[in-house]
DNA sequence: CTAGGACTTCAAGTACACTTGAGGTCAAGA
DNA sequence: TCTTGACCTCAAGTGTACTTGAAGTCCTAG
């Protein structure tokens, strides 16, 4: 398949796809007259790379996670970013507890709510952002 | 308490906290010649700010989040994101599932565990950012 | 009274992860 | 043959969220 039809399938804009190639976290592809030609292997690498990305993983990182897999330098990565990825589900569970909160309370301004906030907002780990153009829907 | 002690007790430098009240995501505090003053209350603002930027809402939406608290459309967009922390959760959950998978796993290289990934990497949400220098530790 | 440190504003710089635009190539269909 | 659309490379641009640097102010301690 081509860059168009990966694209598609996978939610991932062409020029993203060129850009991981570019950045070494896909393996270069073959070309045909020019073209880079994918198939489910690609797709499934594709997804990894995505999967990784979308759970905090820096593209330096997942280049890291690709090109040393099985050293222990890998796993130690791996393993330090299952902590962090513990961690940052604790935030998200505390900022569901936190909104539903928010969202049942009756307060006619957010300085009223400040006690329930202090208390939901005690615990701190990090951060989540937003998805790319072409993935969401 | 001046900038400094906020930013240690909340473990936000002091740029950034002069930069989301710049940004209007925490109220103008009073001055003492010259110096911003906060007490509890800011630090549990302050908190509140960096808990929903860490659950995945943009600075815009976080502004939107306290200066139109109570009104259908903070509803609107707590509700919405409510949605958005579930996707990522099962994000995490995936990439937990995927990196236990990988550590257990002898392969000599990823392309091996392609079936593995292939199943994990199947369902697809968003993202997770990196924490700020100071937050962490 | 002076030195140091913490604070101020404002403009510019940085990192990350892509996207966009210009200018060109290639294969298939009318 | 010509046109259309998907593809190519490379350089520059974009948005988000801050940080850094310059130049100055203000309180405290020696």
């Amino acid at each position: 398949m081509l860059i168009g039809e990966l694209s598609r399938r996978a939610g991932i804009a062409p020029s993203a796809i060129r850009y991981y190639e570019e950045q070494g976290l896909l393996a270069r592809t073959a070309r045909l007259s020019g073209r880079r030609v994918f198939d489910g292997r690609s797709l499934a690498n594709l997804m990894v790379v995505r999967l990784a990305g979308d759970a905090g993983f820096t593209l330096k990182e997942i280049r890291q996670l690709v090109t040393e897999f099985g050293e222990n330098r890998w796993r130690r990565l791996a393993q330090r970013k299952l902590v962090e990825i513990q961690a940052a589900s604790e935030r998200l569970r505390s900022m569901t507890v936190l909104l539903e909160k928010l969202l049942e309370c009756e307060c006619p301004d957010i300085e009223f709510c400040g006690r329930a906030i202090e208390r939901t907002a005690a615990t701190r780990p990090r951060r989540i952002r937003q998805g790319s153009k072409i993935a969401r829907g």
